[in-house]
DNA sequence: CGGCACACGTGAATC
DNA sequence: TGATTCACGTGTGCC
């Protein structure tokens, strides 16, 4: 609330930030008058650029984006985070149960799951889908919907019919529910908000 | 410009508002009652522990954890982010068949028991067809061909057509090949020979 | 104008 | 002790 010695040095405290920019420089030291000097504000500084920049840089690597806001760049990389760890182990689980299944008896229940379960779920899945930008006319979608007999293949026609260029699409099942991730381009040649792109989504999947 | 302390703020608070400096803004005044200022302070407050929260969560997600620190958390987070990513590539370039110098220190095991592979080149794509089976009429498929337009699609036609019952199919793209791993059961009610369902598989893809 | 998000400088705490 | 990290309240733009 006050300012204590440093007065708010109207003189040389150039200060100048455009949104989310940087300080350009305070200056403490010099005049006649007292020091409002304090020890560790060049440190502290480094420590919130650094943070800063780690914080860039995760948003880097998380490639769906819901905001550019703190707090939401770490909860996407939560949610991204689980998204590899299951995607890992449904991976591995391919991986190793190729052969007969012997060992997943205990530490996996999944093959009896799986092969269990099938149709006879109920009906639990929460429909999703995301929608996020990623430059010109590329995107990133996330599909969750319920899983029913060849509704897959009349989402992909759907899309197809509608435009949709998946690249590198990812699909899998999961307790009776669909998810397809997969990043998007060329919609029309040109760029439709997200928002729009994302209730085309939602009119193909309540058609399917 | 603050000093804080929590509870100490009234006692100092009152002796340092007499401290004026001079803001161009708008000036909190009500000096006269002891009451502090600050509008958003409360707001303030639960970004910052909203933002922890999110930070805190963050943690427990990471396995490796060199450091508590707020920064090195996050730099926890980017390296295992990248190890999974490279992770899943690795897997799901062992699911496909394809060679890949293993140059890797992952603690994983990788279990290099890929069953028959009757591949035979590696500078292109590598079609691959894997008939396990598993119980009864249920078995296992893997399927890797040449990716192109539309492929996938058709090939689920026309195996649904043939009868094949896929469930918890799984696709992923890679390289320019597709992978398609599956558990299929009920061919006509009866359970054909692997090594049929295999020809009828292969024919399926060489029409596709 | 108010909500929201951010960078800032500072005191306290930890090693 | 000094170096480093953190929480805090505030000023200030942006919707």
């Amino acid at each position: 609330m006050e300012f204590i010695g440093s007065a708010l040095d109207e003189l040389y405290l150039t200060q100048q930030r455009n949104y989310r920019g940087r300080i350009s420089r305070t200056r403490q030291y010099n005049d006649d008058s007292k020091e409002y000097k304090s020890k560790n504000l060049d440190a502290e500084r480094r420590r919130r650029q650094k943070l800063s920049d780690r914080l860039l840089t995760l948003r880097s690597l998380v490639p769906i984006i819901t905001n550019m806001n703190k707090a939401t760049i770490i909860e996407d990389a939560i949610t991204y985070i689980q998204e590899l760890q299951s995607t890992v182990k449904v991976l591995s689980d391919q991986l190793l149960g190729m052969d007969v299944s012997i060992e997943e008896e205990k530490n996996k229940k999944q093959s009896d799951e799986e092969v269990s379960a099938e149709e006879t779920k109920q009906s639990d899945i929460k429909e999703d889908v995301v929608v996020s930008g990623i430059d010109g006319d590329k995107f990133w979608v996330k599909i969750v919907i319920e899983k029913r007999r060849g509704r897959f293949t009349r989402l992909l026609e759907a899309m197809a019919s509608y435009g949709f260029n998946l690249s590198d699409p990812s699909v899998t099942t999961s307790n009776g529910a669909f998810l397809v991730t997969s990043q998007v381009e060329g919609i029309y040649g040109d760029s439709l908000p997200i928002h729009q792109i994302r209730e085309l989504l939602l009119g193909i999947i309540r058609e399917t």
